[in-house]
RNA sequence: UCCUCCUUAGCUCAGUUGGUUAGAGCACUUGACUGUUAAUCAGGGGGUCGUUGGUUCGAGUCCAACAGGGGGAGCCA
């Protein structure tokens, strides 16, 4: 008999049909009722085995173990259930000795234990569920982009650009470390190396992506992306998936529009898709509130906030407006923010908390920031002091999407590079667009950690992720 | 990288002003029970107190360095 995905049986309301199932064992309770789960949803099936039941296998149920089970799927007698499966037999594919099993159904252990036994950690409910929505997330954004008619671009993983500016890279080379080649003038000879110059792990595929709007009219890239930095915190990884959209023919208010109907997008789906999953992590992150004093607590609801989201737009306001609102706040005049406010300043963390959480308490995207804190890359603004950028900050987050349109301009680009003294000759195939044919674009980068943080309600982005690269930290 | 906190059984945690043989729950094991719901009840085994060094008659407890981890900040997505 083929296998039934619990999934399956738990959402059909037929009884009393045979059926087989395989799965982990998450609990046996009085030698007599196994809580099995197979990863296909959050809950379990029980399995009742017979009195009869053989006892060297009844032994060898234990928690972590691998089991099959077939029988009949029947009316459950208990209160917990509406169906069970009735087992005729049992089979025991893996052992697992509960001594030194280090999960355990009654111990929670903590998310920063499971974080070093991370490749064990899917076994749990809160780890399962997260994996879940990841997915669906990750399958929203194609689909999402595919009805738009966007075309799904591949950029390079390795690149020999490092004028990007988005962070420090990764070296990737075959140069041997011992006796590495040298030229004449004592540098290393990245002229040996396997690419014939030097080449790093992509910090972004925007430029890339651009290249590809200017013929292809709107293109995404969902892919891996690193950076060198050495961050320590909630919120970074040394290798993330990032997803940059870029638009010919698009201005910054198109490109506000795009990224607010994608995220809001992305919640819908969540919320229609993930039910079970995300009432889950909700009760989860209730739980942990409980344990908190007052102050830190967020007030709403997993499912009240992504409903709230998703119903409701974002506000939107210039960069100069956020310096306003900041000024004028009572934080401000009680000298509540540790670093200065006015204009010219990068929006800190604190700053960007007070507008999304307190003064608005929702997503609110920024636009119009001065030019002197931003790319080259980004179109300036008629007044000469500003580029037409914007960031959508969210409650908990920060920073969620970063974008802009892009300088299209010849003359502006190559005199803002020289600026800021990014080397024309490496980006030359970049200039190029403008060169030929060139048009109005824009585009965004959305963390794709960030948002499954921001649907799950996982405090750390490291446990929103299968395997995370952090500095220090590359196991398993 | 900076600030700060933590590290005691397989897991979650107690351990008082430095003082006898370091405790509990879960897990494991033996037995009982058999429609349980984190099953329950009774007995049992299980410890290099992160590592190294120091102070002291005596260190899980005090000090230092190192390692690992958490939280906050910077950089950013």
């Amino acid at each position: 008999m083929s296998r039934s995905k619990i999934k399956s049986i738990l959402d059909h309301q037929a009884t009393d049909y045979p059926a087989s199932v395989k799965g982990w064992v998450r609990s046996f309770r009085n030698n007599q009722f196994i809580a099995l789960n197979d990863g296909s949803c959050q809950a379990n099936l029980q399995v009742v085995i017979g009195l009869e039941t053989d006892e060297s296998i009844v032994k060898r149920i234990t928690a972590g173990a691998a089991i099959a089970a077939h029988g009949n799927i029947v009316a459950s007698l208990g209160k917990g259930q509406r169906v069970e499966l009735k087992a005729d037999s049992i089979e025991i594919l893996g052992d697992c000795d509960g001594e030194q099993y280090p999960l355990q159904l009654k111990n929670r252990p903590s998310l920063e234990y499971l974080r070093e036994i991370a490749h064990l950690r899917f076994r749990t409910n809160t780890f399962s569920a997260v994996f879940r929505v990841r997915h669906a997330l990750a399958f929203a954004i194609h689909q999402f982009f595919n009805e738009r008619g966007f075309v799904y671009l591949h950029t390079p993983v390795i690149t020999a650009s490092d004028a990007e500016g988005a962070g420090e890279m990764f070296r990737v080379t075959t140069l041997p470390f011992d006796g590495t080649p040298r030229n004449e003038q004592g540098a290393v000879a990245f002229s040996e190396d396997f690419f014939g110059r030097a080449t790093n792990l992509t910090v972004s595929g925007q430029l890339e992506a651009e290249l590809g709007a200017m013929a292809l009219g709107e293109v995404y890239t969902f892919g891996p992306t690193f950076r060198a930095e050495n961050s320590n915190t909630a919120r970074h990884l040394a290798e993330f998936w990032m997803i940059e959209p870029e638009v010919a023919f698009a201005d910054i208010h198109d490109n506000m529009n795009l990224a607010e109907d994608f995220v809001r997008y992305l919640i819908r789906y969540a919320l229609e898709h993930c039910t079970e999953d995300l009432n889950f992590l909700a009760q989860r992150l209730a739980d942990e509130e409980k344990n908190k004093p007052q102050q830190e607590r967020s007030g709403m609801g997993l499912l009240e906030k992504l409903t709230s989201v998703a119903e409701n737009s974002f506000e939107r306001i210039t960069y100069t407006e956020a310096i306003g609102i900041l000024l004028a706040s009572p934080a401000f005049k009680k000298k509540k923010f540790q670093y200065e406010v006015k204009w010219g300043i990068d929006l800190q963390s604190e700053h960007e908390r007070y507008l999304v959480e307190k003064h608005f308490g929702k997503p609110v995207i920024v636009r119009d920031y001065p030019k002197e804190i931003k790319a080259f890359y980004m179109r300036q603004n008629e007044d000469g002091k500003t580029v037409a950028a914007m960031d959508i900050l969210a409650p908990g987050i920060g920073e969620i999407v970063g974008g802009s349109q892009r300088e299209e301009r010849l003359d502006k680009l190559s005199q803002r590079m020289e600026e800021m003294h990014v080397p024309h000759e490496e980006l030359y195939w970049y200039l190029d667009t403008r060169r030929f044919g060139t048009a109005p674009h824009a585009g965004f980068g959305l963390g794709f950690e960030r948002m499954v943080q921001f649907v799950t309600g996982m405090g750390n982005i490291r446990d929103v992720i299968p395997f995370p690269r952090t500095p220090k930290n590359a196991e398993f």
